[in-house]
DNA sequence: GCCGTTTTCGGCCCGACTGTTTTCAGTCG
């Protein structure tokens, strides 16, 4: 039994404990869930865990288990019993009591479990497709506590619930979140506007925007959110908080405050939740209430203008959006022992490009002069090889002519840029590589990744890739776990073995910044630090527009704790060669 | 049911909006 579904038996409980009205337990059992399932998103993963649930359980039995945050003894047994048996009693009991698909239910807006407790008792409704003729026939309104506006609701949210659903990938969202900020910041009477959520901690998905406005006229700024021409539907429409879902599917709040709750407000939305409860409790330890108005002494206001302040006045110091995931920030936060994050804009290189000798869009030359302009000081041409005919990958005689074109395009554009001659090498199934160990001795910067058999056992996939990592030409593993976000999984492989092997034989791990990749991930990223393993952030750009991404790269090492000195194409050229394996 | 620099017992983040009610429960973030 996958971690997915372990936690999404433990989510439901927690909605059967809550029909039941029972204090307390509903949280317990929705925290436990909510942690087994981020361990196999990739997303939210917590250091140290292993990511499927079986390992744990396997290698550690209930006491592993039992180390996972938010579960305990009764917690663990119940997963034991699901992962020994595929079943669990407990769960089953509770289902026979309330006999409802709540899966199906979670994705419509406003019902939660009381409402559908009470639909299943007086009208027997087990699913959508009865939910539905129910309403239709206008039977919901005449529940107590109903109306004929929830019977609409239920109505509308079923039918969106078919049409949309899911996360978006943070890059290319990007785009329409800021037309939207812009437009907010425009608007008379608007003194701030910013986009904070799972947005301003760039995470590599969101699932909705946060937009956060300063203004003293809070009923303009919400006629007009809800009035903006991509608007599909409006979920609230209040004086200081409004909600709607625009027609490409992203859910966007929005929360007026005025100035002085500024920082509180942009703490509180920006999140993440768990960093807020930690910050709350931190307030309260100190006898003080931490809300999105403020930092109170009973009634009064100690601070709230800025988050910095709000920090300080806890003893903490100033923690990066990025870091704000309870992942031990608060505890480095409070002994002074951040590490200072690489900064955006630091980035001299890019030692991931694809021109137009195989599957990117444009010239080597045009792809240097765009380079020039984002700032950069030298980039690295990395074509695919010959095994990838699809992407018209190079074999060892073009690889030399290649190199003739960029010393052409090198002696033209001395003093603002050096070309680096690169390749994206395949690694064959059996770990050996797509050229030639001759050809490869020739470039300045071996890039290999896998391109193929994305499906092999775990022990023949690290294999594979740690044959590579130790020949002695190869300088970086490119996308090292393969992963498509939203569409394709990591390919299975020992990640602390790969990182092993990097730190032994020198390898450095890219942070690919494609927003699909964004690969390594967070965690990995994380754990790549500790290890002492070097990484580049590239942009796997295939066309010039796509120099841009490397800033998603550089906020997703961010989010995996990185410094300066961990990303080698943050270093000058002469240190960032000197450290690649001669 | 979980958890522990106030606790192995007694706490558990907290406020806005909606639709129902006519003072509030449910839901959401």
């Amino acid at each position: 039994m996958r971690n997915e579904e372990v936690a999404r038996i433990l989510f439901e409980i927690s909605e059967y404990l809550e029909m039941q009205n029972i204090a307390f337990k509903p949280r317990a059992y929705e925290k436990a869930a909510q942690t087994i399932a981020d361990l196999e998103e990739d997303i939210q993963t917590i250091a140290d865990l292993e990511e499927d649930i079986n390992d744990i359980y396997k290698k550690g039995g209930l006491k592993a288990l039992e180390e996972i945050p938010g579960v305990g003894k009764s917690i663990a047994e119940k997963i034991e019993e699901l992962l020994k048996t595929g079943k669990l009693k407990y769960y089953e009991g509770l289902k026979k009591r309330t006999p409802v698909d709540l899966s199906q239910f979670s994705n419509i807006e406003g019902l939660g479990p009381k409402k559908i407790k009470v639909l299943h008792q007086k009208l027997g409704i087990t699913s959508l497709e009865e939910l539905e003729q129910a309403a239709k026939k206008a039977r919901i309104q005449k529940l107590e506590g109903f109306g004929p506006k929830s019977e609409e609701n239920i109505l509308k949210g079923i039918e969106f619930a078919r049409g949309h659903k899911g996360r978006f990938l943070l890059g290319y969202a990007i785009p329409l979140a800021e037309k939207i900020e812009s437009r907010l910041k425009a608007l008379p009477g608007v003194e701030k506007a910013i986009i904070a959520g799972s947005y301003r901690r760039f995470k590599e998905t969101v699932g909705d925007l946060d937009m956060l406005v300063v203004s003293k006229k809070p009923k303009e700024v919400m006629d007009y959110f809800v009035s903006q021409p991509e608007v599909a539907r409006v979920l609230a429409h209040g004086k200081t908080k409004s909600s709607v879902t625009l027609e490409n599917g992203i859910d966007v709040d929005i929360r007026v405050v005025l100035a002085k709750s500024y920082g509180a407000a942009l703490a509180y939305f920006t999140g993440s939740k768990d960093h807020n409860v930690a910050m709350r409790i931190i307030a309260q330890k100190k006898g003080w209430k931490l809300n999105e108005y403020g930092l109170f002494d009973g009634q009064r206001q100690i601070t709230g203008k800025t988050e910095e302040e709000i920090y300080k006045k806890l003893g903490l110091t100033y923690v990066e959006p990025e870091m704000r995931e309870n992942w031990g920030e608060l505890e480095l936060s409070l002994k002074n022992k951040l590490p200072k994050l690489i900064g955006y804009g630091e980035l001299e290189g890019d030692l991931q490009v694809q021109s137009n000798w195989s599957d990117g869009a444009n010239s080597i030359k045009e792809l240097a002069q765009t380079a020039v302009k984002q700032g950069l000081k030298y980039i690295a041409i990395t074509d695919h090889t010959k095994r990838l005919a699809m992407a018209h990958g190079l074999d060892e005689k073009r690889l030399r002519e290649q190199a003739k074109e960029i010393d052409r395009v090198n002696k033209e554009m001395r003093g603002k840029i050096k070309i680096l001659k690169g390749s994206e090498c395949d690694i064959l199934k059996n770990g050996e590589l797509d050229l030639s160990d001759d050809a490869l001795k020739e470039l300045d910067i071996v890039g290999v990744s896998v391109h193929s058999y994305f499906n092999l056992p775990k022990e023949e996939q690290t294999e594979r890739i740690k044959k590579a990592m130790q020949n002695k030409n190869v300088d970086i593993i490119f996308h090292p776990t393969g992963r498509l976000i939203n569409r394709r999984k990591a390919y299975e492989v020992d990640m602390e073995e790969i990182i092993k092997v990097a730190k032994e034989t020198g390898t450095v791990f890219e942070i690919d910044a494609f927003p699909d990749r964004l690969d390594l991930n967070d965690e990995n990223i994380r754990k790549s630090v500790e290890a002492g393993v070097k990484m580049s952030i590239d942009s796997d750009a295939h066309s010039i527009g796509h120099f841009g991404y490397l800033e998603l790269g550089v906020a997703q090492a961010r989010r995996g704790w990185a410094k300066k000195s961990d990303i080698i194409n943050a270093w000058p050229l002469d240190k960032m060669k000197s450290f690649l394996k001669k």
